[in-house]
DNA sequence: ACCCTCTCGGAAAACGATTTCCGACAGAGA
DNA sequence: TCTCTGTCGGAAATCGTTTTCCGAGAGGGT
């Protein structure tokens, strides 16, 4: 290895010259750090991140825990994560969970050991996950992405779910489907818990009629299993709203192979607007979640944990033309947050820093397309597939 | 910051012994080990990778870099990777290439840095990623996957992809469909390259015809493009060969919307067998790449540099019931690895080790589904999607 | 001429682990 | 009893940087 030694000497001059030349740390002669960055350049000489960070304290590196590398929108969120830091100069370690809070815990620990400046999660389990958080958060600066574990002191940027759920309901009942099947996961995350009772909530308030949930995972898979059930037990409801995309995805196949004219027997709708979503015949009607903003809000966060003040919200903003969301994002929800806090265990999370973590929540868009009758809006198609 | 010497000074023992107990390096008294260990305990000590990495000169870990997270082709890699490489006690870092070469030759420097002990690459494209590949190979032990870029001195593990297409092309023309076009990626990376000559051959080797090949990139976008292109063209053929999934989803959403009959009119057949090839409507024909294998090959590589030996590569196996290909695998094609060497220029990559790298390759197996007619064999549906 | 302030290079002390080396002690064999 | 071997703990060197700290020399003001 070459190492920054090698370089001195062939320079002629201190290793400590050698490392102000490279880090630009105080002023040096001109000549001599020509002769540096000429020996550097000769011997190929890069700086070693093991001795670096061991020393400075720091690495310039942050982690990220996504539950599943596998779903289009975690990916997504990575991506744009991604884009983000390594514009800042940060290095991104990406940590798969494999949606099991052991894994991710494990993980969470691996990151730790590497002497991360920041970590980045999308928890898997509202409540597993939340002891390998809060031990984490008091080693490094944390902000939660998209989804909260209970009790755990560190900001999260996030989705108002419940805006998302009923501009699909106010969407369906506007077009006089007034009998929904709710399909999604259980609670076991917090978008999960939030999108279902935001679901229930906007079947009270706008009066229509629902079948039992039927909660299992955000999954395809999931998907398929309660469409089937759905089409055996040969109650159809006339909208079938599910929890994210891949169930929508699921439910969608089922019928269609069935034979139940989708829309107009049955509408069907999802949330995250994949890429995919786009694909299936007939296309999917969704809520947008504007992942750019929420990576910029989380990178913000993470980066100065200076700029306390929320920073008003920004609405999503590059929607092409479909029907965005009235409500402008609600820095509100501290509330509910705090909620989900409270149903943990308290002796058995310790709540370490009571800073009152911040929560920022962002506005969905409601993308209309084939899957829900084209009466009202027209449909949209193929805008932005970026898969 | 807990430090080894905190832990020591609990036990009231030098940090060697701490270092000993805990590494298992050497034998210690039982009842220091003890009192070490409850020391560890209480203070929840870990210990810091970064100095454990300076000193010994390694690090567990492993770099992986992957043109895209996004493609879900590269996704499933991923974690079967990641899956294989958590059981021996390793450690993943992820980077994304974002299907550039400057990104990706950034991102392996990245890794470099980071004293990674090994290094798994599928390069984004077969001269431009070779620099930054015989770089790094010249300082870690590096294997390639899925895909090869020229020039560099490095072992590759990857599917036959003659026999893939081959395969489909028989089947096409079995279900006497004698008017193909092909749609896939420009000669950008090796599997592109492959693919493409493998198709001219097959039509040549069968005597079918085809339209002049259209290539643009392994994305949906592309598809949709070329798809288009041929619907508003008027030349439709009877089939329609694309170089991956995402291409023939893409081609797939547009046939259907305009209302073209598939498989009646035009059959449409993908590669790669992602999960979202059983979505659509009609399912996808596509050929699978035998990821678990892949990702097993090319992990005991890059761990054993030992078992030099090609250690006869696996036939598909766990492939339900499709018809599996024929042909086992054919560990053959050093040749056609080195003539991609061969075309790059030989001043500019400096051929390091000329150990001759090994080449694996991995027999795929074609999936008959909805989307080629079902004269044949019997259309399979739904059976893993894993996403 | 004298002193004071800057500027800038190098020696050396960290950072937190691992590993050699050394010395102490115990037990065995003669 | 004496030596010889073997086991095991601790001191210290080391991994490759960064960052004090120190000292030398230059230049300016009185």
């Amino acid at each position: 290895m070459v190492t920054m030694r090698d370089v001195a000497e062939l320079a002629g001059v201190s290793v400590a010259t050698v490392s102000r030349v490279l880090s630009g740390a105080r002023q040096v002669n001109g000549e001599l750090a020509e002769r540096v960055r000429d020996a550097q350049e000769q011997l190929g000489y890069r700086t070693n991140l093991l001795a670096s960070g061991l020393r400075r304290q720091r690495t310039d590196t942050v982690g990220m825990v996504v539950p599943q590398v596998g779903n289009p929108y975690f990916s997504a969120l990575m991506e744009a994560v991604g884009r983000r830091l390594q514009r800042v100069g940060k290095t991104v370690l990406l940590v798969d969970a494999e949606d099991d809070p052991a894994a991710e815990a494990d993980g969470i620990h691996r990151l730790l050991d590497r002497s991360i400046d920041g970590l980045l999660a999308v928890p898997v389990d509202e409540r597993a996950s939340s002891a390998a958080l809060t031990e984490a958060a008091a080693h490094v600066h944390l902000v939660q992405l998209d989804r909260a574990a209970a009790g755990v002191p560190a900001d999260l940027v996030a989705v108002d779910h419940r805006a998302g759920i009923r501009a699909v309901v106010d969407h369906l009942v506007g077009l006089e489907r007034r009998e929904l099947a709710f399909v999604s996961a259980g609670p076991r995350d917090s978008t999960a818990r939030e999108r279902a009772k935001a679901f229930d909530e906007a079947v009270a308030a706008t009066g229509c009629t629902a079948q039992p949930s039927r909660l299992g995972a955000y999954t395809v898979e999931w998907g398929r299993a309660a469409a089937t059930a759905l089409v055996d037990g040969g109650r159809l409801p006339a909208a079938v709203v599910c929890g994210n995309d891949l169930i929508a995805l699921g439910v969608l196949a089922v019928l269609v192979e069935a034979g139940v004219q989708v829309p107009e027997r049955v509408a069907v709708t999802g949330y995250d607007d994949i890429g995919f979503a786009t694909l299936t015949r007939p296309t999917l009607t969704t809520v947008r979640q504007p992942i750019d903003e929420l990576a910029a809000a989380a990178v913000g966060r993470l980066l100065h944990a200076s700029s306390a003040e929320p920073a008003v919200p920004a609405v999503a903003t590059d929607a092409p033309d479909p029907a965005v969301l009235a409500g402008v994002a609600s820095p509100v929800d501290a509330a509910g947050a705090v909620d989900a806090a409270g149903a943990v265990d308290a002796a058995d999370v310790p709540v370490a820093a009571q800073d009152a973590p911040t929560v920022q929540r962002f506005a969905p868009a409601l993308i209309v397309r084939d899957s829900t009758p084209v009466g009202g809006p027209v449909a949209q198609r193929g805008d932005e597939v970026s898969l």
